[in-house]
This record gives C-alpha cells, structure tokens and sequence, in this order.
RNA sequence: GCUGGGGUGGCGGAGUGGUCAAUCGCAACAGACUGUAAAUCUGUCGCCCGAAAGGGCUGCCCAGGUUCGAAUCCUGGUCCCAGCA
C-alpha cells in the first residue's frame, strides 16, 4: 500500500513559494527541502547520524551506481537501501537516466548508445556491457525500496537543436509512459520534465508529465549548461503550468543562489551535490561568499568558517584547523567540510521557510541575495 | 691528512660546450566543479615591462681563465658526503 503524500500548509501572498509536507513510509519532509545526494548509498563522509545531524531529511540515491556496484540484487538481498546503509529517513533514487547524460559528456561518449528501447552503456568501472531500459529503471528501484523512484528519463544536453531537443523530449515522455506502467503502486513516481530552453517544448512536457498523474512531478534538464537567466525561464514556463497540488522536485540544482530562485517558483525538493562536492575541495559556505579554506589567509585564523553557524564544525573547530587538514589531506577535513557546507544549506532553507511562513519570503531574499558574491 | 664523489631555481632532482631561464616531481599561487569519480582537472611559477605576441635584465657555490659561445672545460678557493689512515 502506498503511504506517500504531499500537503501544502501554506502559501506566500507574493509568489509561488509555499510550504509543504511530503509523507512517506520512513518519515516526513519539510518542504521547501534541499535533498543531498549519496549517489553510492552514502553521503560521502558522512555517517548516517551526522546526516541526520546536519539536517538532512531526504537523500539522493544513484540507481545507475548502485547497478554497477554492488549490484541491486546485492543491495536487494540485505533488505533495500535503508538497512543496507542503516538509513531509516526517507530516500529518492535516481532512475538511471542523468548518468547516461553524464557518461557521455566526456571520454566515455563512445560508450553510450541510446535507443528507443532503453539505453546501451559500458560500466564506468569495468567497460562491462549494460542496457537501462524504463522497465529495469523502476524494477531497480523497487528493489532498492527507496521511498520516491523517478521515471527513466532522457536529459537533453544544453545546446542541441529545438529538432533534437523536441526528439529527446517525445523519448521521455514515451519512457515516462513506459516507467509507469512498469511501476510499482506502493512507492512514489516522479515524473520527469524535460524541453531543454525552448518554451514550447517545456510547456507541452509539463503538461504531457502532468497529465500522467504521477505522484510529483520532476525537472530536468536544467543546470547543464545554460544561463542563470535561462534556467528562470524555463521554471517559470513549467511552473505555470504544473498542478498545484503535486510536489515538485528540480534534478540537480543547487547553488546558494539557485535556491531563492526554485523556491519562489514553487519548488519544494531540489538535490545537488554542490553543497557536499565543494566541501571536498575545500570550498566552504561562509556567509554570503564561498570560501577557499586551503588558502595561506587562513592557516592562522582562529575563526570558525562561519561565525553564524551552529553546526558541529563551526562550534568546535577553527579555519586554522580545517585549513590545515585539507593541506595534509586528512580525511577529517572532508568530513568536517561537508557537515558544515550541508548544515549550512539546510539552515538556509529552515531560514526560507520561516519567511514564507511570514509572508516575508521576497524580502527575505532579497536581503540575502544583495551582496551575496 | 689521503682517495673518491659532489655543490643547479622554495625543496628534491635532470642537464655535462651552443637548440637553457634551464626536463620533471613536490610545494606555492590562481581558476574550475549544479540528477557526484573527495584524495581531481587547468593555468602560472627567476626579476622587470606587456592583455598577449614579445622585449629587457640577472642567473646554475665563490674568484679567475679558455672559447665566437660555459651550468657544462681549466686553475685556485670554499663547503658537504663516503671510504681509508
């Protein structure tokens, strides 16, 4: 039986922000949310207490990697993902279909074939030969037992043609099709937007996944090369025209600034490994800038990374240390970058949505985009 | 004291007459990262001018010398290392 669903509980007088609560079997999601990503049923560095720590609700699972390594029936077979990882919250999967994207956009463009049946690709790790079809996507996911699956979707590369893009577009919405049918009732499906810049082909994607009835509704196709400034567009085209009652989730978004942006158009779940990628390069969120704790200005700073922060890091640590371990490669330093940079993120949009619960949203944003570098 | 080896840019270490401002590694500095490959990628890295192309200056322990030309050869000095007394 299934036990999700979404209620909005309010909504901003001055846009399309609102709060929300989506249900599942293992628990309850704030909305709006940030979901971070564990592509490998792991948030990397982190245990699953500090996971919860930090704030964190809901995490991103990458059915594509966890086919590859261990292997779903690896994963199936010690009782799904959450007592796999011993992860009792809730947990969105991948469906397999932005790793294709992925995987092409380098070297490994030879490897990848995509057809009408599903997708052909060599594995990242071995070159062995593997085929994602909509009907394994949803079987993998079901075998997984995460909380929220997404349909097996084509993510158009920024830049093709309005032809390609309308030809990648119609391919998702067939997999779409296909996705649901293979489903199983008793977990969540997202159904995923694609259209890539074109107004058209947004529109007509978010009614086509609309009309499908899904359980949410998901954008992609969007951070993957195009502007600021076109990515807005392309929320406003789909927002305007999605059901108001279903939740919405934005593939692979995430930058500080983005969040105001998905928020104010009606976005209540978004993941992007923004947050935990740059803790590990040592990039840490300090106010409103970004900053590069491996840098000499802080090996003798005594400061925590933000004054304002209230995670384990900052309460205890200094740059000076921090710095430190990330210049002799500690694996601390990962950790405690990535529990701050997540902590971070997550009290941002606690801060978001006590605006919104004060109508006082766009002034909210306002304030904090003003000298946000 | 004798014998042998050696002193090169922040460090390690190539180079043994011109193509050398000097391979390469590390460090340093700058940049990148949006449905994740953390330990990665790119660029700079003697000094000065220039956005760049390029130009100028200094330069391979010190002082002389040979040569059209020396980090590279010779002489002296100095310091370090190894073996033997």
């Amino acid at each position: 039986m299934k036990s999700f669903s979404f209620q909005i509980l309010y909504k901003s007088r001055s846009s399309r922000a609102r709060l929300g609560v989506i249900r599942t079997a293992h628990g309850e999601i704030q909305t709006p949310a940030f979901i971070p990503v564990g592509t490998q049923a792991t948030v990397k560095s982190l245990t699953p207490e500090e996971i919860r720590m930090v704030g964190t609700q809901m995490f991103f699972v990458n059915t594509y990697h966890m086919a590859m390594r261990p292997g779903i029936e690896i994963v199936q077979a010690l009782g799904g993902l959450h007592t796999f990882m011993s992860w009792d919250g809730p947990i969105i999967t991948d469906s397999g279909g932005f790793q294709v994207f992925s995987l092409a956009k380098d070297e490994h463009a030879t490897l990848v074939k995509i057809t009408e049946e599903g997708v052909a690709f060599r594995s990242h790790w071995d070159g062995s030969y593997h085929m994602f079809t909509p009907e394994c996507s949803m079987a993998y996911q079901q075998a997984l037992v995460s909380d929220i699956h997404i349909a097996f979707d084509d993510c158009t590369p920024y830049g093709v043609s309005h032809d390609d893009a309308r030809k990648s577009m119609e391919r998702t919405h067939r997999w779409a099709i296909r996705s649901k049918e293979a489903h199983n009732g008793d977990f969540a499906l997202y159904g995923s937007v694609q259209g890539s810049v074109f107004e058209d082909l947004r529109k007509e994607s978010a009614k086509f996944i609309a009309s499908l009835d899904t359980d949410g509704i998901a954008i992609g196709g969007m951070a993957v090369g195009e502007s600021k400034e076109e990515m807005k567009q392309v929320l406003d085209w789909v927002c305007s025209i999605l059901p108001e009652e279903k939740p919405r989730h934005a593939l692979g978004i995430g930058e500080l600034d983005d969040v105001f942006v998905l928020i104010d158009h009606g976005i209540d779940t978004f993941d992007c490994v923004q947050p935990t990628r740059l803790a590990r390069v040592g990039y840490v969120y300090s106010g409103k800038q970004t900053i590069d704790i491996q840098k000499s200005l802080y090996a003798r700073d005594p400061n925590p990374i933000d004054p304002a922060c209230d995670c384990y890091t900052c309460k205890t640590f200094s740059r000076a240390y921090i710095h430190h371990l990330f210049r002799v490669r500690e694996l601390l330093a990962y950790r405690l970058a990535t529990i701050h940079n997540l902590r971070f993120m997550h009290r941002l949009i606690e801060h978001v949505r006590t605006a919104i619960q004060q109508d006082s949203f766009e002034e909210f944003a306002h304030k904090w985009m003003q000298d946000y570098i």
